[in-house]
DNA sequence: TAGACGTGGCT
DNA sequence: TAGCCAAGTCT
């Protein structure tokens, strides 16, 4: 009895969830009109973006970039340097690397079309487990088996999966699957993620407006507010680096960063090592007399803080620092350098805290 | 498999 | 404020 209910309930879902996704769906840019086909290349591109940031970030500059890139072969045929450019600020580095590498595969490898199957997108650059699956799913609708953040907090609780993550994903995983629609598949994972995103929330979910509350154990039992459990974080170091401004003129001095690693592939001012103890000038594009501010930046990433000293420079005569990707920038057109954040907020307490060292009356 | 990999907003 | 969180992927 308690298992017939239980499967039947369970069945249920997919039908409650999507009549809710009908009335309650997000208006989002990236999103087909209802009975319009969806764009592969804006699900992906959208999919991408949202990968750890948030709705709110992605938005304006998913419009912006479908302007300027409207099509998979318009950004296949873009410069690398811009697109880079374009994505700054947006952070994660890598995906706007792979972005590139995976829109020139599907020129050359697909005829221009995306492959059309999860298993197929799952073999480009950039497209993991997630990606894949929600791009199967929401521009070719198959059935495919949607697993993010939204989609892991929202199972977690309807099944009442108590095993911190990340151990869990396995079990989330299954429980997802079961409760997969054949039909409708994309609209099944879109409004799993905006139940997550706007009513199942981790913290203070709304449960009187759950559509599925009434399936759901966790709600029953009174415990969804601490699913899913996760393991214990690590500390984050502490880590110090100097930034070295150095002036021609009217320009500044900026480098390419290695396309591997952090903020891999950008433009950047250069700086020395980042270490356990402040290095001052060790790592300067330039011997010569430095001047090092008051100021000074911090930045926190994801796996460490980082505070930088400034110092500041003019260039003399003969001072050639240009290795391979190094150029010099106008100072008025930074904005245009797409600078990560870390840099453009270096470059902004520089200027602001000193007037230019360069020409001035 | 756990750590590298950005950033901005919210509490 | 310090920490947590947001449509993950790669190695």
């Amino acid at each position: 009895m308690d298992a017939k209910h239980s499967s039947i309930a369970e069945q249920s879902i997919p039908a409650q969830l999507l009549a809710w996704y009908d009335v309650a769906a997000r208006d989002l840019p990236w999103r087909s009109r209802p009975g319009q086909a969806a764009d592969p290349y804006r699900v992906w591109l959208s999919e991408v973006m949202l990968q750890q940031t948030t709705v709110a970030t992605v938005r304006p500059r998913f419009t912006a970039w479908v302007d300027r890139w409207p099509s998979v072969a318009a950004l296949a045929a873009a410069d690398e340097a811009d697109v880079m450019a374009a994505w700054a600020g947006l952070g994660y580095y890598a995906r706007a690397r792979n972005l590139v590498k995976a829109a020139r595969a599907v020129v050359a490898d697909h005829g221009g079309a995306f492959p059309d199957t999860e298993a197929g997108l799952r073999a480009l650059p950039g497209l993991g487990a997630y990606t894949a699956a929600a791009v199967a799913a929401i521009a070719f609708g198959e059935r495919a088996v949607v697993v993010d953040a939204n989609v892991e907090r929202v199972v977690a609780r309807l099944f009442a999966i108590e095993t911190p993550l990340p151990a869990a994903r396995p079990a989330i995983r299954a429980a997802a699957d079961t409760i997969t629609p054949d039909a409708r598949a994309g609209d099944f994972a879109q409004a799993m993620m905006d139940l997550g995103a706007t009513i199942c929330t981790s913290r203070r979910p709304r449960c009187l407006l759950c559509p599925i509350r009434a399936d759901c154990r966790a709600h029953a039992a009174g415990i969804e507010e601490r699913l899913p459990a996760k393991a214990a974080k690590r500390a984050k170091p502490q880590r110090y680096g100097t930034i070295f401004w150095l002036e021609r003129g009217a320009c500044v001095l900026l480098v390419r960063r290695l396309d591997k690693g952090l903020l891999g592939g950008m433009r950047a001012l250069p700086t020395g090592p980042w270490v356990e103890a402040p290095p001052g000038l060790a790592g300067a594009p330039v011997a010569g007399r430095w001047r090092l501010l008051d100021d000074r930046v911090a930045h926190g990433f994801t796996h460490f803080d980082l505070e930088l000293a400034l110092a500041t420079g003019v260039a003399q005569a003969g001072d050639e620092p240009a290795g391979e990707g190094s150029e010099w920038w106008p100072i008025a057109d930074l904005p245009r350098a797409g600078l990560p954040t870390l840099f453009a907020k270096a470059a902004t307490a520089i200027t602001t805290a000193t007037p230019s060292t360069g020409d001035r009356e």
